[in-house]
DNA sequence: ATCGAAAATATTGTTTACAATTAACAATAA
DNA sequence: TTATTGTTAATTGTAAACAATATTTTCGAT
Protein backbone atom coordinates (compact mmCIF):
# COMPACT_ATOMS: atom_id res chain seq x y z
CA UNK A 1 0.00 0.00 0.00
CA UNK A 2 3.03 2.48 -0.56
CA UNK A 3 2.96 3.42 -4.16
CA UNK A 4 3.07 6.87 -4.38
CA UNK A 5 0.74 8.43 -1.85
CA UNK A 6 -1.64 6.82 0.63
CA UNK A 7 -4.50 8.71 -0.59
CA UNK A 8 -3.88 7.69 -4.14
CA UNK A 9 -3.55 4.02 -2.76
CA UNK A 10 -6.85 4.91 -0.62
CA UNK A 11 -8.20 6.41 -3.51
CA UNK A 12 -8.03 3.74 -6.54
CA UNK A 13 -8.88 0.90 -3.49
CA UNK A 14 -12.06 2.78 -3.13
CA UNK A 15 -12.90 3.53 -6.72
CA UNK A 16 -12.38 -0.26 -7.82
CA UNK A 17 -14.28 -1.35 -4.77
CA UNK A 18 -17.56 0.72 -5.69
CA UNK A 19 -17.32 0.06 -9.75
CA UNK A 20 -16.98 -3.67 -8.92
CA UNK A 21 -19.92 -3.64 -6.61
CA UNK A 22 -18.14 -5.35 -2.89
CA UNK A 23 -18.84 -1.47 -1.66
CA UNK A 24 -22.61 -1.55 -2.26
CA UNK A 25 -24.94 1.50 -3.03
CA UNK A 26 -26.05 2.79 -0.02
CA UNK A 27 -23.63 1.40 2.09
CA UNK A 28 -21.78 3.39 4.64
CA UNK A 29 -17.68 4.09 4.71
CA UNK A 30 -16.83 4.48 7.93
CA UNK A 31 -13.70 7.05 8.48
CA UNK A 32 -12.32 4.67 11.81
CA UNK A 33 -13.26 1.13 10.00
CA UNK A 34 -11.59 1.93 6.92
CA UNK A 35 -8.41 3.32 8.47
CA UNK A 36 -7.88 0.71 10.49
CA UNK A 37 -8.80 -2.29 7.70
CA UNK A 38 -6.75 -0.45 5.84
CA UNK A 39 -3.90 -0.01 8.23
CA UNK A 40 -3.59 3.89 7.31
CA UNK A 41 -4.84 7.09 9.15
CA UNK A 42 -8.27 9.03 8.88
CA UNK A 43 -6.33 11.71 7.00
CA UNK A 44 -5.88 10.17 3.93
CA UNK A 45 -9.14 8.59 3.63
CA UNK A 46 -10.71 11.81 4.28
CA UNK A 47 -8.75 12.89 1.31
CA UNK A 48 -9.70 10.31 -0.90
CA UNK A 49 -13.80 10.92 0.16
CA UNK A 50 -13.47 14.33 -1.25
CA UNK A 51 -12.42 12.97 -4.69
CA UNK A 52 -14.88 10.61 -5.22
CA UNK A 53 -17.56 12.72 -3.75
CA UNK A 54 -16.09 15.10 -6.83
CA UNK A 55 -16.30 12.12 -9.18
CA UNK A 56 -20.32 10.98 -7.59
CA UNK A 57 -19.02 8.24 -6.62
CA UNK A 58 -19.85 8.67 -2.79
CA UNK A 59 -22.38 11.28 -1.29
CA UNK A 60 -21.39 12.65 2.37
CA UNK A 61 -23.84 14.75 4.74
CA UNK A 62 -21.24 16.95 7.22
CA UNK A 63 -21.15 15.56 10.80
CA UNK A 64 -23.65 12.40 9.27
CA UNK A 65 -21.61 10.36 6.76
CA UNK A 66 -20.00 9.49 3.69
CA UNK A 67 -22.06 6.74 1.51
CA UNK A 68 -21.45 4.96 -1.87
CA UNK A 69 -23.95 6.85 -4.28
CA UNK A 70 -27.24 5.04 -5.33
CA UNK A 71 -28.02 3.91 -8.54
CA UNK A 72 -31.17 4.26 -10.44
CA UNK A 73 -32.26 4.13 -14.01
CA UNK A 74 -32.68 8.04 -14.21
CA UNK A 75 -28.87 8.31 -13.56
CA UNK A 76 -28.05 5.36 -15.84
CA UNK A 77 -29.79 7.40 -18.79
CA UNK A 78 -27.90 10.35 -17.95
CA UNK A 79 -25.20 8.60 -17.88
CA UNK A 80 -25.61 6.47 -21.36
CA UNK A 81 -27.31 10.27 -22.96
CA UNK A 82 -23.67 11.92 -21.89
CA UNK A 83 -21.92 9.32 -23.28
CA UNK A 84 -23.56 9.22 -26.45
CA UNK A 85 -23.10 12.72 -26.95
CA UNK A 86 -19.39 12.79 -26.34
CA UNK A 87 -18.54 10.18 -28.28
CA UNK A 88 -20.29 11.30 -31.62
CA UNK A 89 -19.14 14.77 -31.16
CA UNK A 90 -15.49 13.14 -31.19
CA UNK A 91 -16.67 11.18 -34.28
CA UNK A 92 -17.45 14.87 -35.36
CA UNK A 93 -14.43 16.04 -33.92
CA UNK A 94 -12.32 13.34 -35.93
CA UNK A 95 -14.00 14.26 -39.07
CA UNK A 96 -13.04 17.79 -39.44
CA UNK A 97 -9.49 17.59 -38.31
CA UNK A 98 -6.83 16.89 -40.63
CA UNK A 99 -4.48 14.13 -39.23
CA UNK A 100 -6.66 11.59 -37.23
CA UNK A 101 -4.45 9.83 -34.58
CA UNK A 102 -6.28 6.67 -34.23
CA UNK A 103 -3.38 4.38 -33.23
CA UNK A 104 -4.34 4.61 -29.59
CA UNK A 105 -7.97 3.51 -30.42
CA UNK A 106 -6.93 0.25 -33.22
CA UNK A 107 -4.64 -0.29 -29.67
CA UNK A 108 -7.48 -0.70 -27.71
CA UNK A 109 -9.36 -2.82 -29.62
CA UNK A 110 -6.77 -4.90 -30.68
CA UNK A 111 -6.64 -5.37 -26.56
CA UNK A 112 -10.26 -6.66 -26.87
CA UNK A 113 -9.70 -9.40 -29.32
CA UNK A 114 -9.65 -13.19 -28.06
CA UNK A 115 -9.76 -11.67 -24.43
CA UNK A 116 -10.40 -15.07 -21.81
CA UNK A 117 -13.44 -14.22 -19.85
CA UNK A 118 -12.60 -13.81 -16.13
CA UNK A 119 -13.75 -16.75 -14.03
CA UNK A 120 -16.59 -15.95 -11.57
CA UNK A 121 -15.19 -14.52 -7.98
CA UNK A 122 -12.23 -13.16 -9.54
CA UNK A 123 -13.33 -9.52 -8.96
CA UNK A 124 -10.30 -7.70 -10.14
CA UNK A 125 -9.75 -9.34 -13.33
CA UNK A 126 -13.67 -9.01 -14.05
CA UNK A 127 -12.62 -5.33 -13.33
CA UNK A 128 -9.77 -5.49 -15.96
CA UNK A 129 -11.88 -7.44 -18.53
CA UNK A 130 -14.66 -4.99 -18.45
CA UNK A 131 -12.26 -1.94 -18.48
CA UNK A 132 -10.41 -3.33 -21.54
CA UNK A 133 -14.13 -3.06 -23.75
CA UNK A 134 -14.56 0.50 -22.03
CA UNK A 135 -10.91 1.46 -22.97
CA UNK A 136 -12.04 1.38 -26.83
CA UNK A 137 -14.87 4.17 -26.16
CA UNK A 138 -12.53 6.15 -23.77
CA UNK A 139 -9.44 6.27 -26.71
CA UNK A 140 -12.08 7.56 -29.16
CA UNK A 141 -13.18 10.42 -26.90
CA UNK A 142 -9.60 10.85 -26.18
CA UNK A 143 -8.81 10.90 -29.68
CA UNK A 144 -10.87 13.68 -30.97
CA UNK A 145 -8.33 16.05 -28.42
CA UNK A 146 -10.12 17.49 -26.12
CA UNK A 147 -8.34 17.34 -22.42
CA UNK A 148 -11.43 18.84 -20.90
CA UNK A 149 -14.06 16.28 -22.14
CA UNK A 150 -11.16 13.32 -22.07
CA UNK A 151 -11.05 13.83 -18.32
CA UNK A 152 -15.16 13.97 -18.23
CA UNK A 153 -15.51 11.08 -19.93
CA UNK A 154 -13.26 9.22 -17.42
CA UNK A 155 -15.35 9.82 -14.59
CA UNK A 156 -18.53 8.78 -16.81
CA UNK A 157 -16.95 5.90 -18.12
CA UNK A 158 -16.27 4.46 -14.20
CA UNK A 159 -19.79 5.32 -13.55
CA UNK A 160 -21.19 2.98 -16.90
CA UNK A 161 -18.62 0.56 -15.91
CA UNK A 162 -20.25 0.09 -12.51
CA UNK A 163 -23.51 -0.25 -14.11
CA UNK A 164 -22.02 -2.99 -16.48
CA UNK A 165 -20.67 -4.81 -13.41
CA UNK A 166 -23.94 -4.97 -11.72
CA UNK A 167 -26.21 -5.49 -15.10
CA UNK A 168 -24.41 -6.59 -17.97
CA UNK A 169 -21.30 -8.86 -17.10
CA UNK A 170 -21.71 -11.55 -19.66
CA UNK A 171 -19.69 -13.17 -22.23
CA UNK A 172 -22.14 -12.49 -25.20
CA UNK A 173 -22.61 -9.32 -24.95
CA UNK A 174 -18.92 -8.23 -24.70
CA UNK A 175 -18.41 -10.57 -27.09
CA UNK A 176 -21.08 -8.80 -29.34
CA UNK A 177 -19.33 -5.50 -28.33
CA UNK A 178 -16.02 -6.44 -29.79
CA UNK A 179 -17.76 -7.00 -33.30
CA UNK A 180 -19.25 -3.54 -32.90
CA UNK A 181 -16.35 -1.20 -31.96
CA UNK A 182 -14.32 -3.14 -34.96
CA UNK A 183 -17.31 -1.83 -37.26
CA UNK A 184 -16.98 1.50 -35.96
CA UNK A 185 -13.57 1.93 -36.03
CA UNK A 186 -13.12 0.81 -39.71
CA UNK A 187 -16.09 2.96 -40.76
CA UNK A 188 -13.75 5.74 -39.16
CA UNK A 189 -10.42 4.65 -41.29
CA UNK A 190 -12.61 4.74 -44.31
CA UNK A 191 -13.57 8.27 -43.99
CA UNK A 192 -17.41 7.57 -43.53
CA UNK A 193 -17.81 9.10 -40.14
CA UNK A 194 -21.53 9.81 -40.48
CA UNK A 195 -22.12 6.05 -40.70
CA UNK A 196 -19.65 5.50 -37.82
CA UNK A 197 -21.86 8.02 -36.35
CA UNK A 198 -25.35 6.41 -36.99
CA UNK A 199 -23.74 3.02 -36.38
CA UNK A 200 -22.26 3.99 -32.81
CA UNK A 201 -25.44 5.32 -31.95
CA UNK A 202 -27.21 2.52 -32.64
CA UNK A 203 -24.66 0.56 -30.42
CA UNK A 204 -25.34 2.56 -27.40
CA UNK A 205 -28.93 2.70 -28.02
CA UNK A 206 -29.47 -1.19 -27.94
CA UNK A 207 -27.22 -1.82 -25.05
CA UNK A 208 -29.28 0.61 -23.23
CA UNK A 209 -32.44 -0.79 -24.19
CA UNK A 210 -31.43 -4.37 -23.05
CA UNK A 211 -30.11 -2.64 -19.75
CA UNK A 212 -33.21 -0.76 -19.07
CA UNK A 213 -35.23 -4.18 -18.92
CA UNK A 214 -32.88 -6.30 -16.75
CA UNK A 215 -32.88 -3.36 -14.59
CA UNK A 216 -36.50 -3.13 -14.16
CA UNK A 217 -37.26 -6.23 -14.54
CA UNK A 218 -35.51 -9.27 -12.16
CA UNK A 219 -32.11 -9.34 -10.77
CA UNK A 220 -30.81 -12.20 -11.85
CA UNK A 221 -26.88 -10.97 -13.16
CA UNK A 222 -25.77 -9.13 -10.51
CA UNK A 223 -23.22 -11.69 -9.11
CA UNK B 1 -15.29 31.37 8.08
CA UNK B 2 -18.13 29.29 9.88
CA UNK B 3 -21.12 28.44 7.29
CA UNK B 4 -20.75 24.72 6.67
CA UNK B 5 -17.80 23.06 7.06
CA UNK B 6 -14.60 24.74 7.57
CA UNK B 7 -13.35 22.82 4.30
CA UNK B 8 -16.21 24.14 2.08
CA UNK B 9 -15.67 27.46 2.93
CA UNK B 10 -11.63 27.06 2.66
CA UNK B 11 -13.15 25.51 -0.85
CA UNK B 12 -14.89 28.13 -2.33
CA UNK B 13 -12.73 31.02 -1.05
CA UNK B 14 -9.63 29.71 -3.01
CA UNK B 15 -12.31 28.80 -5.59
CA UNK B 16 -13.03 32.48 -6.03
CA UNK B 17 -9.49 33.45 -5.52
CA UNK B 18 -8.05 31.61 -8.79
CA UNK B 19 -11.20 32.57 -11.07
CA UNK B 20 -10.64 36.42 -9.78
CA UNK B 21 -7.21 35.89 -10.65
CA UNK B 22 -5.95 37.16 -7.52
CA UNK B 23 -4.17 33.73 -6.53
CA UNK B 24 -2.49 33.65 -10.30
CA UNK B 25 -1.88 30.70 -12.45
CA UNK B 26 1.31 29.01 -11.63
CA UNK B 27 1.71 30.19 -8.13
CA UNK B 28 2.20 28.17 -4.94
CA UNK B 29 -0.20 27.96 -2.38
CA UNK B 30 1.81 27.20 0.56
CA UNK B 31 -0.41 24.57 3.23
CA UNK B 32 1.08 26.07 6.30
CA UNK B 33 0.64 30.14 4.95
CA UNK B 34 -3.04 29.24 3.64
CA UNK B 35 -3.91 27.90 7.33
CA UNK B 36 -2.24 30.77 9.03
CA UNK B 37 -3.70 33.08 6.92
CA UNK B 38 -7.20 31.68 7.18
CA UNK B 39 -7.11 31.06 10.46
CA UNK B 40 -7.86 27.25 10.36
CA UNK B 41 -5.50 24.32 10.22
CA UNK B 42 -3.65 22.35 7.03
CA UNK B 43 -6.39 19.74 6.96
CA UNK B 44 -9.15 21.41 5.64
CA UNK B 45 -6.90 23.51 3.27
CA UNK B 46 -6.09 19.73 1.82
CA UNK B 47 -9.10 18.56 1.61
CA UNK B 48 -10.81 21.45 -0.16
CA UNK B 49 -7.21 20.89 -2.44
CA UNK B 50 -8.22 17.71 -3.24
CA UNK B 51 -11.34 18.54 -4.69
CA UNK B 52 -9.73 21.92 -6.87
CA UNK B 53 -7.39 19.47 -7.99
CA UNK B 54 -10.56 17.53 -9.45
CA UNK B 55 -11.92 20.77 -10.63
CA UNK B 56 -8.76 21.05 -12.16
CA UNK B 57 -8.03 24.82 -10.37
CA UNK B 58 -4.53 23.76 -9.30
CA UNK B 59 -2.32 21.04 -9.67
CA UNK B 60 -0.57 18.97 -7.03
CA UNK B 61 2.57 17.42 -7.38
CA UNK B 62 3.51 14.75 -4.23
CA UNK B 63 6.05 15.87 -2.20
CA UNK B 64 6.58 18.95 -4.24
CA UNK B 65 2.88 21.40 -3.80
CA UNK B 66 -0.19 22.41 -4.80
CA UNK B 67 0.17 25.32 -7.55
CA UNK B 68 -2.75 27.30 -9.45
CA UNK B 69 -2.83 25.76 -12.63
CA UNK B 70 -1.91 27.34 -16.07
CA UNK B 71 -4.28 29.16 -18.44
CA UNK B 72 -3.74 28.96 -21.97
CA UNK B 73 -4.88 29.22 -25.37
CA UNK B 74 -5.22 25.40 -25.96
CA UNK B 75 -6.91 25.28 -22.70
CA UNK B 76 -9.58 28.12 -23.34
CA UNK B 77 -10.18 26.63 -26.91
CA UNK B 78 -10.88 22.97 -25.54
CA UNK B 79 -13.60 24.57 -22.57
CA UNK B 80 -15.24 26.78 -25.17
CA UNK B 81 -15.53 23.71 -27.32
CA UNK B 82 -16.67 22.15 -25.26
CA UNK B 83 -19.26 24.48 -24.33
CA UNK B 84 -20.13 24.94 -27.18
CA UNK B 85 -21.31 21.26 -27.55
CA UNK B 86 -23.07 21.27 -24.26
CA UNK B 87 -25.03 23.58 -24.75
CA UNK B 88 -26.13 22.88 -28.48
CA UNK B 89 -27.06 19.53 -26.93
CA UNK B 90 -29.06 20.83 -24.53
CA UNK B 91 -31.40 22.76 -27.20
CA UNK B 92 -31.27 20.05 -28.96
CA UNK B 93 -33.01 17.97 -25.96
CA UNK B 94 -34.93 20.70 -25.36
CA UNK B 95 -35.95 20.50 -28.85
CA UNK B 96 -37.10 16.49 -28.10
CA UNK B 97 -38.09 17.05 -25.03
CA UNK B 98 -42.12 17.58 -24.32
CA UNK B 99 -42.72 19.66 -21.62
CA UNK B 100 -39.79 22.48 -21.63
CA UNK B 101 -39.17 23.96 -18.77
CA UNK B 102 -37.77 27.58 -19.27
CA UNK B 103 -38.86 29.51 -16.51
CA UNK B 104 -34.91 29.22 -14.86
CA UNK B 105 -33.06 30.18 -17.67
CA UNK B 106 -35.80 33.44 -18.33
CA UNK B 107 -35.09 34.33 -14.77
CA UNK B 108 -31.45 33.93 -15.40
CA UNK B 109 -31.75 36.47 -18.25
CA UNK B 110 -33.74 39.15 -16.15
CA UNK B 111 -31.36 39.43 -13.72
CA UNK B 112 -28.70 40.37 -16.28
CA UNK B 113 -31.00 43.24 -18.04
CA UNK B 114 -29.65 46.72 -16.37
CA UNK B 115 -27.08 45.11 -13.88
CA UNK B 116 -24.60 47.97 -12.80
CA UNK B 117 -21.10 47.54 -14.15
CA UNK B 118 -19.22 46.83 -11.17
CA UNK B 119 -16.67 49.67 -9.67
CA UNK B 120 -13.04 48.79 -10.56
CA UNK B 121 -11.10 47.10 -7.51
CA UNK B 122 -14.38 45.47 -5.77
CA UNK B 123 -13.55 42.10 -6.90
CA UNK B 124 -16.25 40.00 -5.77
CA UNK B 125 -18.66 42.59 -7.62
CA UNK B 126 -17.15 41.67 -10.38
CA UNK B 127 -17.29 37.70 -9.55
CA UNK B 128 -21.35 38.30 -9.13
CA UNK B 129 -21.52 40.24 -11.96
CA UNK B 130 -19.80 37.68 -14.46
CA UNK B 131 -21.51 35.02 -12.83
CA UNK B 132 -25.02 36.47 -13.42
CA UNK B 133 -24.37 36.54 -17.57
CA UNK B 134 -22.95 32.73 -17.00
CA UNK B 135 -25.58 31.88 -14.72
CA UNK B 136 -27.70 32.25 -18.64
CA UNK B 137 -25.84 29.83 -19.86
CA UNK B 138 -25.91 27.55 -17.52
CA UNK B 139 -29.10 26.82 -16.68
CA UNK B 140 -30.24 26.36 -20.41
CA UNK B 141 -28.14 23.44 -19.77
CA UNK B 142 -29.78 22.64 -16.71
CA UNK B 143 -32.61 22.94 -18.09
CA UNK B 144 -32.14 19.74 -20.68
CA UNK B 145 -32.32 17.84 -17.70
CA UNK B 146 -29.26 15.83 -17.73
CA UNK B 147 -27.35 15.79 -14.41
CA UNK B 148 -23.77 14.53 -15.11
CA UNK B 149 -24.00 16.87 -17.87
CA UNK B 150 -24.74 19.70 -15.59
CA UNK B 151 -22.50 19.14 -12.81
CA UNK B 152 -20.02 19.12 -15.62
CA UNK B 153 -20.74 22.44 -17.17
CA UNK B 154 -20.62 24.01 -13.69
CA UNK B 155 -16.81 23.11 -13.42
CA UNK B 156 -16.49 23.95 -17.25
CA UNK B 157 -18.27 27.51 -16.17
CA UNK B 158 -15.88 28.26 -13.73
CA UNK B 159 -12.81 27.95 -16.03
CA UNK B 160 -14.89 29.90 -18.59
CA UNK B 161 -15.12 32.57 -16.06
CA UNK B 162 -11.51 32.98 -15.12
CA UNK B 163 -11.22 33.48 -18.46
CA UNK B 164 -13.37 36.31 -19.18
CA UNK B 165 -12.43 37.53 -15.74
CA UNK B 166 -8.82 37.96 -17.43
CA UNK B 167 -10.05 39.08 -20.80
CA UNK B 168 -13.40 39.87 -20.78
CA UNK B 169 -13.91 42.07 -18.76
CA UNK B 170 -15.77 44.85 -20.79
CA UNK B 171 -19.40 46.68 -20.36
CA UNK B 172 -19.82 46.42 -23.93
CA UNK B 173 -19.14 43.16 -24.10
CA UNK B 174 -21.96 41.77 -21.76
CA UNK B 175 -24.39 44.29 -22.36
CA UNK B 176 -24.09 42.70 -26.26
CA UNK B 177 -24.44 38.97 -24.35
CA UNK B 178 -27.24 40.26 -22.94
CA UNK B 179 -28.70 40.92 -26.13
CA UNK B 180 -27.83 37.63 -27.78
CA UNK B 181 -29.08 36.16 -24.78
CA UNK B 182 -32.41 37.26 -25.27
CA UNK B 183 -32.33 36.41 -28.55
CA UNK B 184 -31.56 33.00 -28.19
CA UNK B 185 -34.47 32.70 -25.32
CA UNK B 186 -36.73 34.15 -27.77
CA UNK B 187 -35.85 31.49 -30.97
CA UNK B 188 -36.59 28.72 -28.42
CA UNK B 189 -39.61 29.95 -27.05
CA UNK B 190 -41.12 29.95 -30.74
CA UNK B 191 -39.88 26.92 -31.11
CA UNK B 192 -36.83 27.75 -33.74
CA UNK B 193 -34.76 25.39 -31.97
CA UNK B 194 -32.12 24.79 -35.16
CA UNK B 195 -31.87 28.78 -35.60
CA UNK B 196 -31.73 28.96 -31.67
CA UNK B 197 -28.67 26.54 -31.72
CA UNK B 198 -27.10 28.13 -34.66
CA UNK B 199 -27.56 31.93 -33.19
CA UNK B 200 -25.88 30.26 -30.26
CA UNK B 201 -22.97 28.64 -32.19
CA UNK B 202 -22.14 32.01 -33.09
CA UNK B 203 -22.82 34.17 -30.10
CA UNK B 204 -20.29 31.48 -29.11
CA UNK B 205 -17.58 31.48 -32.13
CA UNK B 206 -17.10 35.21 -32.02
CA UNK B 207 -16.27 35.70 -28.48
CA UNK B 208 -13.96 33.49 -29.34
CA UNK B 209 -12.59 34.82 -31.95
CA UNK B 210 -12.20 37.80 -30.14
CA UNK B 211 -10.72 36.59 -26.91
CA UNK B 212 -8.07 35.07 -28.96
CA UNK B 213 -7.14 38.25 -30.90
CA UNK B 214 -6.82 39.50 -27.21
CA UNK B 215 -4.68 36.55 -25.90
CA UNK B 216 -2.42 36.78 -28.65
CA UNK B 217 -2.03 40.56 -28.65
CA UNK B 218 -1.28 43.01 -26.00
CA UNK B 219 -2.72 42.13 -22.51
CA UNK B 220 -4.11 45.54 -21.76
CA UNK B 221 -7.87 44.68 -20.04
CA UNK B 222 -5.95 42.44 -17.74
CA UNK B 223 -7.09 44.97 -14.25
C1' DA C 1 -46.02 -2.63 26.14
C1' DT C 2 -45.05 1.80 24.05
C1' DC C 3 -43.45 6.26 23.78
C1' DG C 4 -40.31 9.85 25.13
C1' DA C 5 -36.40 11.86 27.36
C1' DA C 6 -31.77 11.68 28.99
C1' DA C 7 -27.40 9.59 29.31
C1' DA C 8 -23.93 6.87 26.94
C1' DT C 9 -21.66 5.71 22.85
C1' DA C 10 -19.95 6.22 18.40
C1' DT C 11 -18.65 9.04 14.53
C1' DT C 12 -17.21 12.96 12.20
C1' DG C 13 -14.72 17.63 12.18
C1' DT C 14 -10.61 19.88 13.40
C1' DT C 15 -6.30 20.67 15.46
C1' DT C 16 -1.78 19.53 16.86
C1' DA C 17 2.38 16.87 16.58
C1' DC C 18 5.67 14.02 14.25
C1' DA C 19 8.01 11.77 10.17
C1' DA C 20 9.64 11.83 5.51
C1' DT C 21 10.93 14.19 1.61
C1' DT C 22 12.38 18.01 -1.06
C1' DA C 23 14.31 22.48 -1.89
C1' DA C 24 17.77 25.93 -0.61
C1' DC C 25 22.23 27.08 0.66
C1' DA C 26 26.97 26.92 1.71
C1' DA C 27 31.37 24.88 1.33
C1' DT C 28 34.71 22.62 -1.40
C1' DA C 29 36.89 21.01 -5.57
C1' DA C 30 37.64 21.37 -10.51
C1' DT D 1 33.94 31.09 -11.84
C1' DT D 2 31.30 27.01 -12.12
C1' DA D 3 29.85 22.50 -10.72
C1' DT D 4 29.11 19.32 -7.16
C1' DT D 5 28.10 17.58 -2.79
C1' DG D 6 26.86 17.72 2.10
C1' DT D 7 24.13 20.08 5.40
C1' DT D 8 20.30 22.81 6.94
C1' DA D 9 15.76 24.55 6.57
C1' DA D 10 11.23 24.41 4.85
C1' DT D 11 7.27 21.86 3.28
C1' DT D 12 4.42 18.13 2.56
C1' DG D 13 2.58 13.42 4.13
C1' DT D 14 0.76 10.93 7.86
C1' DA D 15 -0.66 9.86 12.40
C1' DA D 16 -2.65 10.68 16.78
C1' DA D 17 -5.33 13.48 20.01
C1' DC D 18 -9.12 16.46 21.02
C1' DA D 19 -13.79 18.69 20.27
C1' DA D 20 -18.38 18.75 18.55
C1' DT D 21 -22.26 16.53 16.82
C1' DA D 22 -25.23 12.58 15.75
C1' DT D 23 -26.89 8.10 16.92
C1' DT D 24 -28.04 4.52 20.00
C1' DT D 25 -29.30 2.70 24.27
C1' DT D 26 -31.39 2.80 28.58
C1' DC D 27 -34.63 3.97 31.81
C1' DG D 28 -38.83 5.82 33.41
C1' DA D 29 -43.59 7.36 32.84
C1' DT D 30 -47.96 6.68 30.79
Amino acid sequence: MEVLSVTTAVLEYLRDRIISGELKAGQRLSEAELATSLEVSRGPIREAFRVLEKEQLVVSFPRRGTFVSEVSVEDFLDLYQAREMLECYAIELLKESEKRELSEVEGALDKTVDLPFPPPGDTEAKLKYLRAFSNFHFKLVEAAGNKRVTKFYRDISNHLLRYQFMYAYIPGLTKNSQKDHTQILNLIKAGEYDKAKEFLRVHIRSFVKLMKSWMFGPRENQG
